[in-house]
DNA sequence: CTCTGCCATTGTAGCGCTACAAAATCAAAA
DNA sequence: TTTTGATTTTGTAGCGCTACAATGGCAGAG
C-alpha cells in the first residue's frame, strides 16, 4: 500500500495524458468520441493506455456525465437453463449498442427490492425485470427515480415498459391441445411462491378454458417450487389422490414435467397412452428426454433481446414506438401427448 | 426532462440534508457511520431520505472514498444448474459482509476478459473467476490493475487466490470407484472447449490412474459441449465404435451423463449392468433421473463462501490466512454404477 | 499580409460523495 | 464560573472524469 516513490498509483487519466504528451481532455476524447482525435494523437493515446493498462473509472465517468453504459437485469434463479436463451438475448443486444449487462439474482421478492436499489445505486442506465409482482417499495423507488425499467415474461399493464407474451393464452392453447388430443381429466399443477407473478394468471385461464370446453377443472394442486424435479411426483401424487382417472398433466414447467416422467416410469405409467404430460419453457431436456416433451415454447432470446433495446431506446431519450411488447409463444407438440387419448373414451 | 423550476431534480445527499435540516455530512454520515451520529438526527434523515426515495450515488462514493462494496463474479453459463449453489454461497457470503454480488455471463476467454475489464472499469472491491485459464491479456490487466481476484473451481497454481477442489484428484477417486465396482473397459469423456480450464487437469488423471490400475485408457473422447444432454450420444457411439466392450462411462457432466441414460434407455441398455455411467457436479438431476447416477459432489455453496470471504479479507488490507484454498469433493455413489461388473468378466 | 472559418486541442468547472480536520455543543470536573 | 474532555456536527478539498467554452493552428479567401 506504500507506493515507493509515485511510479505506479494508480493509472489514471491524467497520468495517461502525460506519459502520452497530450491533455487530459484528449485522452477523455479518444476514448469517448474517437472521431474528434486526429488519427496519430488517437493511435498514440491508445498504445500508451495499453501499455499503462488503463481503464477508464466508469464511475468518475458516470459521475460527471450523469450517463452509463450498463444495465442492470435482475433474475429470479439460474437454477435451470430457462433463462439462458433469456439472458443471452438482452446480452447479444446490449453489446451490439455498446451496453454492459450486469446480472442480479434474487429469489425472492425482498432481494428483487435489494437487487434494484442496488443497480439503482450504480446509476445503471436502465433495468430488467422479471415477472408483474414487485414490493411496493420497489415500485416507488422505480417511479421517484424514473429509471428505464422493463418487466419480462409477462404482457400488458407495465410499470413502465414490458416484454414478453401472454401466460394466459399459452395456457388456453395448451388445454386446446390436449383436449384435441382426446384428454378429458385434464390436470393442472401451478406454483404457490413468492416471484409468482408470471404464474398467477395461469390457473384462471385453465378453469375458464376448461369450463369452455365442458370439462370440469377440479384437478388442481399447487407445488411449492416451480424448478425442482421433486414437485413432478409430489403433484402427480396428490392430484391422484382426487382422481385416479387423470389422464393429462400441465406442468408449470419443463423440469417438473420430466420429475412426472421419471414417476411415471418407476410406476410403470405409459406416457402419453395412461397420462399425457405437457411442460413449459422448451427447456434443453424437453427435447432429449424419453418421451419427448410437448412444451410451451417461450421465445425467450427475442424476450431478452426486445427488453434491451426498450431500456436503451428510453435511456436515449427517444421513447419506444411501444411500451408494451408481444413476443409471442408457441405450442411445441411432442410424443409426450402424442395421441394421448387414442384408446380412451 | 425540463425540470419544471426545481421541485423533483435528482435527489442527491445535498438535497436530503437540506430537507432534513442537517449538513451534507451528517447524511452521508448516517449511512455509513451511522454511530457517529445521534439517535434522533440519524432516525429524523432515514425518514426524509426514505420520504425522497434518496438512494446513494455508489458512482461518487466510490469515487471520493476509493473503496466499492461491490464484487464482481465472471461465470461461464447458465445453462445448467451447476452454478446454483455456486453462486449462493457467494451471494450469502457477500450479504453478510454488506457487500453487493453482480454476475457477468461469459462463454468464452474473450467474453471473459470483457467481463473483467468492465468490471474493472466499475472499480469493484475484487472479483471471482472461473477456472484458470485466461487470456493474456486479462491476466495483464488483473495484475497490474491489482484487484483481488479469486479463481474458484480449481485448485493450486493462482494468480491471486484460488478455491476449489482437484478435478484430478477426484478423477482418480471417480476411476477407484469405478474399478472397485468392477468395470474394466472405462470409457472417458472429455471437454475440448473454450472455457476449458477447470477440465484439461481430468484426462491425464484419468489415464493415469487407468494404468495404475493396469487397464488400458484408450477410450477417450472429447466433446464439444460440456453442458448439453446431446453431448451424450454422441460421445457414447463414438466410444462404440472404438470397442463395444466399454462398460463404464465418465462423463464431464451429470447433464452429459443423463444423455447417456437417454441413450442408453433408446438402446435397450441397462445401467449400470451393461454400461455403468458417472456423471459430474452433482446436479439436481443426477438425483431424480432413473436410475440416479453416480457423480462427483463438489461442495459448490462452500466454495463460493470460500471466494467471496477470500475476496472480502484481501479488499479489507489484511491477506487472507490462505492464498489457496481447498473445499474437497465427494463421490457420491448411485445406482448408475452400483454393482455394474457383478456380470462381468 | 491579414482575415475568416474550420479543425484539433486544451482549460475550467463541477458531477455527488467522503476523508479529514476543525468547530460547535454540552456535561462533568475544578 | 471556568476548564476539560468527549461527543456531535460541519467546512474544505478533492476523487477521476466529462460538458462546454475557449484557445491555438492553419488553410484558403480577400
Amino acid at each position: 500500500m506504500t507506493k515507493c516513490g509515485d511510479m505506479t498509483g494508480p493509472v489514471t487519466m491524467q497520468s495517461v495524458a502525460k506519459a502520452a504528451g497530450v491533455s487530459p481532455m484528449t485522452v477523455s476524447n479518444t476514448f469517448k468520441y474517437p472521431e474528434r482525435v486526429q488519427e496519430e494523437t488517437r493511435r498514440r493515446v491508445r498504445e500508451v493506455a495499453a501499455e499503462l493498462g488503463y481503464i477508464p473509472n466508469h464511475a468518475a465517468g458516470n459521475l460527471a456525465s450523469g450517463q452509463s453504459r450498463v444495465i442492470g437485469a435482475v433474475i429470479p434463479s439460474i437454477k435451470n437453463s430457462s433463462f439462458y436463451k433469456y439472458v443471452r438475448g438482452m446480452q447479444d443486444a446490449a453489446a451490439e449498442d455498446g451496453y454492459e449487462l450486469v446480472l442480479k439474482l434474487a429469489d425472492t421478492k425482498r432481494h428483487e427490492t435489494a437487487a434494484i436499489r442496488t443497480f439503482i445505486g450504480l446509476r445503471v442506465a436502465g433495468l430488467t425485470l422479471v415477472g408483474k409482482e414487485h414490493e411496493d417499495q420497489a415500485v416507488d423507488l422505480l417511479r421517484k427515480t424514473g429509471v428505464p425499467v422493463v418487466e419480462t415474461w409477462v404482457h400488458g399493464d407495465p410499470l413502465d415498459m414490458a416484454v414478453g407474451y401472454s401466460s394466459a393464452a399459452a395456457t388456453r392453447a395448451m388445454v386446446d391441445h390436449l383436449v384435441a388430443v382426446g384428454c378429458r381429466r385434464i390436470g393442472f399443477v401451478g406454483y404457490a411462491g413468492d416471484v409468482a407473478g408470471r404464474y398467477t394468471e395461469r390457473l384462471p385461464a385453465f378453469e375458464q378454458r376448461m369450463s369452455e370446453h365442458g370439462l370440469a377443472p377440479d384437478l388442481c394442486h399447487l407445488a411449492d417450487e416451480a424448478d425442482g424435479f421433486g414437485a413432478g411426483p409430489k403433484a402427480l401424487e396428490a392430484l391422484c389422490r382426487m382422481d385416479m382417472s387423470i389422464d393429462a398433466l400441465l406442468c408449470p414447467t419443463d423440469i417438473v414435467a420430466a420429475g412426472v416422467l421419471f414417476e411415471c416410469g418407476r410406476r410403470g405409467w405409459k406416457v402419453p397412452e395412461r397420462l399425457a404430460v405437457a411442460g413449459w419453457g422448451d427447456y434443453e431436456i424437453a427435447s432429449e428426454i424419453s418421451p419427448q416433451l410437448t412444451t410451451v415454447q417461450p421465445n425467450a432470446y427475442e424476450m431478452g433481446r426486445g427488453a434491451i433495446e426498450m431500456v436503451i431506446a428510453r435511456a436515449s431519450g427517444l421513447e419506444p414506438e411501444d411500451s408494451v411488447r408481444n413476443t409471442g409463444f408457441e405450442v411445441v407438440a411432442r410424443a409426450s401427448t402424442d395421441n394421448a387419448g387414442s384408446d380412451a373414451a
